[in-house]
RNA sequence: GCGAGAGUGGCGGAACUGGCAGACGCACUGGACUUAGGAUCCAGCGGGCAACCGUGGGGGUUCAACUCCCCCCUCUCGCACCA
């Protein structure tokens, strides 16, 4: 190799004897300790940015380190393949979403090649691959049996110029973002997997996950939105029916003075008089028009209608009206809302608005409210008036108090409800995992047999833009027969979500190539749980809730022994240049191919790992890219320019060190401890790289580098160097430990340990402060006795002015640390 | 509004259990080498002439505070009419 460093061939060279040799190629190995490393897998969009080559970096400096440190890492790759910009891609180019998937994972497993990844390549799956789907639909299957697959109807954003459905992301301020209509609320029938059933598990696992960031938990701890509170029946005025609330403030029923349904609520209709039908229709449609984001917003309007009914309460049998309200969400709760004005704001606002009435019944301590004069409802805790048996009592406990009351009358119970809603996976989309049900006009909703597996996705498809599922347009696919009857059937045309393949594919990579079943029990069951997850904070909900959810079904289902899938999460902050994210539309993209073809893989790799922590946004620099390059420059030039000083050194003896070479030793092994903690603990790779830096520093500042008394100190500096970027820069490592002289590779080298003994200074640097303040520095040996080092401060000439002629109050000695003299 | 996180040189960032604030890198300045330097090497680099002052602001604890406590300000992210 040649005295300049040039990344290409280096690169090259180690990338192809890596591929040869599938030296990170894993296998099961009781006998040894697993590390099992993931990085959330990619969309196949086209080609990797630099969020990508940030996250992978930062995931093989770990797989890199615990593989030196012994482990068997389990590192994969794969592709999230599935999805929407490949059907949309389709329809552009005009092309198949097959094809373009397949020709981007292509074009993309070479550029992370070319980043120098270590994955065991072997396990690589695309979940577009029926050899991975097929297994989804029977994990679906067993679902549908369990019941935590079925299906209901719900309102979703319906676009019907497109004739499909559309995600809350694809609507734009209420239109479609492709045709630009406006979207419309639709009731349709869809499928569903029952995550509120997991919902306290997953909440109570939050608290059960401390290898993850805290905000990550809250989010989810939000998402669930777990509430307690009762369950309460108004009975109706002229009906046998009842109409049921929950509530979290059954202190305040006493105060309920009238109700308020979603819109949407079923008896919403039924109720209205038919004087105010007009009027209660009118509104209804009003509301369903307005799309959710609107509807949600803060400073949206109250409105309501009466619909001419009213319910009982069932505590103060007062008369209440009975509305509807726009604010009144028909999926949380049971879509009805017992309204207490006088302590709750929405419904102050509302009564305010039509002129009901209000009972105050709880007074706050330092004044007292007047329905007349209040401006504002009172929500906070008080004591109870006007509640009959609960006057008097602190409105805290007679929460406790009347939900006992209600259960032992009959007219409640005390519930938990949850914000949480089970996960529509109906996609009227065509490049997604069929699923598989059959609907028979005699038997109904019908499985697909097991035995009839895989319902594979037609591959001749037309993509017009066209809407509407492309499915439902193959008559060879979406009629059938029904496997109970045998007459004629349709298929379900819908695919899943695609966020069901990223919900189990950690636990494929665990055995990619069992045929026998979705999941090996026995491989799974050594490789998990996942040790690292590195990914964006994105997916802080959606992506780490559903992969939870599904390992805990699939824990149920007795393929899995783990109750979470991910030990340990790390999410990793954004690329930013220019002060914002680094996005096409912003034109402020660093093109990884460029930067690799200018510098190369190491180069890339160190600088984003060494520009920022990996938790924090990473600022992109042209300039910190340069000053990563000239610093691997710097080690090959020093690497080579020793070699001949080194070649023949044998192994350190301490014992016979000369001065200097025992510092440069001492730093040396410092530098090992160091680098080593900060990986290990803390995955501050920019201060383990700077730490490196200074080694070099310090060994390039070292003298005589000439003399071969030196040169045993000289090469385990030099190999520590070395190895110790290992992890970070693995081509030029590579390279430098074979010009070293090491056959083998940096793999086999192992992971430096660091010498206790050379780690002890024997000098140390005590600062010297008087009243606090820094004057003076000594150096004394680090075996000096306290007395010593005080004596030695007192008398630095840069500390006497300071003390000489004034009352020494006290001396602080922290021992190698600091003298403080304090003086009047 | 609720929750989480963050405010340190010109910039990215260090400072782990309170003990030299600014490691390391970038940028910048001066010098060397050079036909040349946008290469490389050497030196300098928070502010102030100085005493001193400096980690968003104000208090406090301490011999000693970026670090601990109280109050406030700003920013980022998430949730938000959730009954």
């Amino acid at each position: 190799m040649s005295e300049k460093y040039a990344p290409k061939s280096v690169e090259e060279k180690w990338q192809e004897r890596w591929e040869a040799s599938k030296i990170y190629k894993v296998t099961e190995d009781s006998s040894r300790k697993k590390y099992y490393l993931l990085e959330m897998f990619p969309y196949p969009s086209g080609r990797i940015h630099m969020g990508h080559v940030r996250n992978y970096s930062i995931g093989d400096v770990i797989a890199r380190f615990k593989r030196m440190k012994g482990f068997n890492v389990l590192h994969p790759m794969g592709w999230d393949a599935f999805g929407m910009p490949a059907e949309n891609a389709a329809i552009q180019h005009k092309s198949h979403p097959a094809r373009w998937t397949y020709e981007n994972i292509d074009y993309m497993r070479k550029q992370l090649k070319k980043m120098g990844l270590s994955y065991d390549w072997d396990r690589e799956l695309a979940t577009c691959d029926v050899e991975y789907y097929k297994w989804e639909q029977l994990i679906f299957l067993q679902m549908y049996k369990k019941g935590l697959a079925y299906r209901k109807t719900s309102f979703v954003n319906w676009c019907p110029t497109c004739e499909t459905v559309l995600a809350n992301e694809q609507v734009e301020d209420g239109c479609c973002w492709r045709c630009d209509n406006e979207v419309q609320q639709k009731e349709l029938e869809q499928w569903f997997f029952r995550i509120t059933d997991y919902a306290e598990e997953l909440l109570d696992y939050t608290g059960k996950l401390p290898g993850w960031p805290e905000r990550v938990l809250t989010m989810q701890r939000n998402w669930i939105g777990r509430s307690t509170g009762c369950e309460i029946d108004f009975p109706l005025e002229g009906h046998l029916a009842k109409i049921k609330v929950f509530t979290t403030r059954q202190d305040t029923l006493f105060g309920a003075t009238f109700m308020s349904l979603a819109p949407e609520h079923p008896m919403a209709l039924e109720l209205t008089t038919p004087e105010n039908r007009e009027r209660v229709q009118a509104f209804i449609d009003k509301v369903q028009k307005t799309d959710r984001v609107k509807r949600a917003a803060e400073d949206f309007e109250k409105e309501g209608v009466f619909t001419g009914s009213y319910c009982i309460n069932p505590v103060t049998n007062r008369r209440m009206p009975i509305y509807l309200a726009n604010f009144v969400l028909t999926d949380y709760g049971t879509g009805a809302v017992m309204a207490v004005p006088t302590h709750d704001q929405r419904d102050f606002e509302f009564a305010g608005k039509y002129g009901l009435p209000l009972q105050v019944v709880i007074q706050p301590e330092e004044k007292q409210l007047d329905p007349e004069t209040m401006v504002a409802a009172f929500t906070d805790e008080g004591v109870m008036v006007n509640s009959g048996r609960f006057d008097g009592i602190r409105s805290g406990e007679a929460k406790e108090r009347i939900a006992d009351y209600l259960e032992a009358e009959g007219i409640g119970k005390k519930t938990v409800n949850y914000r949480l809603r089970d996960w529509g996976i109906s996609r009227q989309r065509y490049w997604g995992n069929p699923i598989p049900i059959i609907y028979c006009d005699l038997c109904g909703v019908v499985p697909v047999p097991e035995k009839d597996l895989p319902v594979v996705l037609p591959m001749d498809v037309e993509f017009t833009g066209e809407g509407g599922s492309p499915l439902a347009r193959i008559p060879e696919f979406a009629t059938t027969t029904c496997p109970q009857c045998g007459e004629a059937a349709r298929r379900e045309t819908d695919t899943m979500d695609t966020f069901v393949e990223s919900s189990w594919y950690f636990l494929r990579y665990c055995c990619p190539d069992f045929v026998a079943g979705p999941l090996d029990k026995a491989r799974v069951g050594y490789w998990m749980s996942v040790d690292q997850y590195i990914g964006g904070i994105e997916h802080a909900v959606l992506h780490l809730l559903y992969a939870r959810f599904f390992t805990k079904v699939l824990r149920d289902l007795g393929y899995v022994d783990v109750d979470e899938p991910f030990v340990n999460l790390l999410t990793q902050g954004m690329v930013i240049k220019d002060g914002a994210k680094m996005s096409k539309s912003k034109g402020n993209v660093v093109d990884p191919d460029a930067l690799i073809g200018k510098y190369g893989a190491d180069t890339a790799r160190l600088f984003s790992l060494f520009a920022a922590p990996p938790e924090k946004d990473l600022d992109w620099s042209d300039q910190g890219v340069e000053g990563s390059f000239r610093f691997l420059n710097r080690v090959w030039k020093l690497v080579h320019d020793l070699l001949t000083f080194v070649r023949q050194a044998g192994l350190v003896a301490p014992i016979s060190l000369s001065p200097a070479s025992r510092d440069l030793r001492r730093v040396v092994h410092k530098t090992i401890k160091k680098v080593t903690e900060d990986i290990e603990e803390r995955f501050h790779f920019n201060t383990a790289i700077a730490a490196v830096m200074e080694l070099v520093n310090a060994i390039q500042a070292f003298e005589p580098k000439n003399d071969p008394l030196n040169a045993p100190v000289l090469r385990e500096a030099l190999e520590s160097v070395v190895l110790l970027l290992a992890p970070f820069v693995p081509h030029v490592s590579s390279e430098l430990w074979e010009i070293l002289g090491h056959e083998g590779g940096v793999e086999k080298a192992g992971w430096p340990g660091f010498d206790p003994a050379a780690v002890v200074d024997e000098e140390l640097l005590v600062v010297v402060q008087v009243n606090g303040k820094l004057r003076g520095k000594i150096t004394v040996p680090a075996s000096a006795a306290e007395a010593t080092v005080r004596e030695a401060a007192f008398v630095d000439s840069r500390v006497k002015p300071f003390v000489e002629g004034k009352e020494v109050k006290k001396v602080i000695v922290v021992p190698g640390k600091l003298v403080n003299i304090v003086v009047a």
